[in-house]
DNA sequence: CTACGTACATACTGGTCGGTATGTAATCGC
DNA sequence: GCGATTACATACCGACCAGTATGTACGTAG
């Protein structure tokens, strides 16, 4: 029999603290976030913070490993399992833009965000960021030899150079969504990658 | 004849703070630069700087608007300038790549670092970031309009959408190379854009 | 029932931050 | 030459930050 509730519930905590901690960061960056803001906002205590995580890195290290990163791999992983990967990419981007609300569309990609806050100039984070990146185009190589070799796409081109460029793009499409704060310029990013796409058929 | 060499230079104390700042929040972002750190790069004191600039953000867009700015529009004027822009944008996209040294590539877009740090979430930084966004696609789009009516571009496009596209692409390519910290994926995105601006000929 | 490790809670610290109050020397208008 | 304004310089402040020291109650193994 399960047991009653109680007052102790080690996982639960520690998921809300990683749940709060990605909100914040999120909005406001990494270093810009607050620890006590963020405990604030789950009602945890600090000596439960850090009975958790040793120090403000750990915490989040792990929200890059658990939150972002399966975030990330839910984007990507669709097209490499498609039967069509060129079309199902085709179709996802085209759809893909208003499937964003305004707040999303105001913080911008959370991988995206910490790359450019943090890749460059705190080395603890250098190497997760990077494996996402490569995990991320690794899959996205693979979509696009699969779609050469099902003769959906033209093999004229090199896939790392398509799915870095794609990456590239996507990333891109999010810092201008927050550089301009409007959907149409969104939308408008997606119907150029959209055209990029269709000229990479066989 | 000119004065003799003195112990007041308003202008340039403030060129010098205007400059160190920059590199200041380059590296670091805009949060995490230190208006104490500014001051010993520079020797400059903290009266002095409060006498030139009201605050630390009153700083901080000072640096947008008579560094970043100028920094982005030297990169799309010449295209805009020249007789065959597509032309002229594939000639230099495929140099670009070779022009970055290693530095650079780790501290990233200038513009897409404060875009992504600061557009989001600081209303003050809003309104400038966005007009440096504005200008680039306007030159951009001229471009395109331009490329199409001499013959040179396809003209079942919509130049907004390229000039957008571009633009994304362009701020992804820095990300890509701060994520990987590796010239050679940023020479790949390269490549892939070069593809995309090779397709968009009559 | 007990003892021990886990899961918290509270209070505090040193350091750094942006910003200010106040003083002073250089330069300019007249 | 002389006041006024500009261009600095120094010392300091309160707020906030990550991190720590210490204590305590829960939950379970034995």
């Amino acid at each position: 029999m399960s047991p009653t509730p109680t007052r102790r519930q080690p996982d639960a905590t520690r998921q809300r603290l990683l749940d709060a901690a990605f909100a914040e960061i999120h909005r406001y960056g990494y270093h810009a976030s607050s620890l006590d803001q963020i405990l604030r906002a789950t009602d945890v205590t600090k000596g439960a913070l850090y009975h958790h995580f040793r120090n403000k890195q750990a915490l989040g290290l792990a929200v890059i490993d658990e939150v972002v990163r399966p975030w990330i791999e839910t984007r990507w992983r669709p097209m490499l399992e498609s039967d069509r990967p060129l079309q199902a990419a085709i179709d996802h981007v085209s759809a893909h833009a208003d499937t964003v609300d305004d707040d999303m569309l105001a913080l911008g990609c959370p991988f995206a965000n910490l790359v450019q806050e943090l890749a460059g100039s705190e080395p603890a984070f250098q190497q997760p960021l990077f494996d996402i990146f490569f995990e991320w185009k690794r899959g996205l190589m693979e979509s696009v030899r699969k779609s050469q070799a099902i003769g959906e796409g033209r093999t004229d081109v090199d896939p790392e150079d398509i799915a870095v460029f794609v990456i590239s793009a996507i990333e891109g499409m999010w810092a201008i969504a927050k550089a301009s704060r409007c959907h149409e310029q969104f939308r408008a990013s997606h119907r150029g990658l959209v055209l990029f796409l269709e000229s990479m058929r066989a």
